[in-house]
DNA sequence: ATAATTATTGGTAACGTTTCCAATAATTTA
DNA sequence: TAAATTATTGGAAACGTTACCAATAATTAT
């Protein structure tokens, strides 16, 4: 099957090279007749732009990363499909790749651009690399996208971001714990010294109940371990248990993920606790299994469709000539079974 | 920031760009000193190989497409992140797009390799192309993934597969419900003039109660409505509403999606229904959750795992030149609470 | 009617690779 | 020692675009 090109439609239609691209690219300097004759005989022979060639010519892919941290969570893969579909209905191609929790998205992603002609970058989740990061190396643009705190050592007029406000919504979720009139709130928080969303949310805890008068307990605190910082059912059921194993006392527990969640859950109920009379749970972000778990899961609902739709609309932005922005959304908590 | 060329390094090392590029790409004509004198001067140029011109010159893309009929289901992005995986470490890029249910995938996968220049494409899920398709026009090699029946209208050789036995791992679902004594078992099944794994459980299903000499009640078989044919929490949870508002007789449900599952025992559970009392509920794909899900759901545990890297092997078998192959894995019954 | 502008056009040089071909240097064989 | 082979090399032509430039045709202003 041999690759029809440009040349094929010039010489179909007796006309230059330069000419057909013109009609392709809408290009003004085209008389509309000769356009539409041009298109129609692409149509007709079934051309299709080779875009290796146009990206060798035009120096730029037409080609936008997202890279993914945590990829278990179906939080992310929400988000996923309705960016590709707007980065797709664009005309440009959604390249995805996840990235290890050991490994620094920044690498990652400098590697990727020098190799690919990537035309943004959108990172979901992570950014470990925070603290003076090679992120100011990337001559792209780029947005992160739940990730919270600003970035250190680069600009904020240098990338764009999206999120709810970590610390805010973490200290809302604990004090709808504490009005409920639980007192002993433990937490199930991220890796100890990661810098993500988990430690933002944390910090909102330990606000709330200082707010509360109530003394912080760090036996309540569950980080999870070096060797597995993902949040998943896994690492929610497994917290769960070394917290019961550890003998601390608790009547709730606030978890950073809703998978963290369903997965404390399974593990309070199966050691006979009951949902939410003996320990409440709550989660973070607002998967739909929090509505189909049972007991349905209290939650702080991040509004994800839109936050996906304006992660990828804020990197066309800046793809477009405009300026960097950071969006900051609110979160609803709501309130279900579990709590 | 300039790009830095094949020609950079050419100069900097004093040689031509052709000792330049047979260096890069392992070339066996070439002196292994001046290989490992311009290796190292690329390193320290920190010169990376621009793709697209690659691409263009060998008019071949190091980029494999995944195509992914409802991406919703959790069971594909474990899949997903594995392939990927495998197809990084390759050296490939993978790009992922999710095509509509009601879109034709074989469409989709012909516009990409026209602008793309992929050499190859894995489809998971879907096909319903099935029939006659225009797979047949691929020119690159492709694998499908968890489809199960062999597509018509192209030829064995031409493609390679991994699935299950969809219909006899239906059979083996539905029998092990009948020997738990289970009389009135629903079904969940797929879209109804649809032709993937949905349809062939549901024969596996016929078969089996043919086989126990009971005959099949139309009632019982749920199919999902035309507007929302995914396999989803949602759909499952309003075909059991469905069920009950119909007022069939039933005592246990087979839904060919874990997904679907969990909707399904939302809706009972919430009415009032025992688990597995007043009815069983048994899914299908073994994703992690039903494992957490409160009561742990009865499943057929296909080897996810297993098959994912199967599946990117496969495609990387026939890129290298050898025969395309179709691999048929066993799933294992799991029993948990909900039987 | 002529000059000046404007609207279209085709030709061609890039873009950064790979790969064939011929050229040279190094080695082996006769 | 000359001839034949082999191991390395550099040069240059593609790959399919885009975009600049000059050329032509059509329009307007003088």
């Amino acid at each position: 099957m041999e690759q029809i090109t440009i040349k094929d439609v010039a010489k179909a239609c007796g006309v230059g090279v330069s000419t057909v691209s013109r009609a392709i690219n809408d290009h003004p300097n085209i008389n509309e007749e000769t356009k539409e004759l041009v298109l129609k005989k692409i149509k007709e022979l079934g051309y299709v732009p080779n875009n290796s060639a146009r990206n060798l010519k035009r120096s730029e892919g037409k080609a936008i990363a997202v890279l993914v941290k945590g990829m278990t969570n179906p939080f992310f893969n929400v988000m996923i499909k309705i960016m590709e579909e707007d980065i797709i209905s664009r005309g440009y191609t959604m390249v995805l790749q996840h990235v290890d929790p050991s490994e620094d998205e920044a690498d990652v992603a400098l590697e990727l651009t020098k190799e690919k002609r990537l035309c943004g970058i959108i990172f979901l989740g992570g950014i470990v690399t925070r603290r003076g990061s090679k992120l100011g190396l990337l001559n792209v643009p780029y947005v992160v996208s739940t990730i919270g705190a600003p970035l250190k050592g680069v600009h904020e007029e240098d990338y764009s971001s999206v999120a709810v406000d970590d610390e805010r919504e973490g200290e809302k979720a604990t004090r709808y714990l504490l009005n409920k009139g639980y007192k002993r709130i433990a937490i199930f928080a991220g890796a100890k010294d990661d810098t993500s969303v988990g430690m933002l949310r944390l910090a909102g805890y330990r606000k709330a109940l200082e707010e509360a008068g109530i003394p912080v307990d760090e036996d309540l605190i569950m980080y999870l371990p070096k060797d597995n910082e993902e949040y998943s059912y896994y690492t929610g059921y497994s917290s769960a248990k070394r917290l019961i194993e550890e003998g601390t006392v608790f009547d709730a527990v606030f978890a950073i993920a809703d998978v963290m969640a369903v997965g404390a859950c399974r593990a309070f109920l199966e050691t006979g606790r009951k949902i939410p009379k003996d320990v409440a749970v709550m989660g973070f972000d607002g998967i739909d299994l929090t509505r189909f778990y049972l007991p349905s899961i209290t939650t702080v609902a991040q509004p994800i469709k839109q936050m996906a739709i304006e992660t990828s609309r804020l990197l066309f932005e800046v793809i477009d000539g405009k300026e960097h922005r950071h969006l900051v959304f609110d979160a609803e908590i709501v309130e279900r079974e579990t709590t």
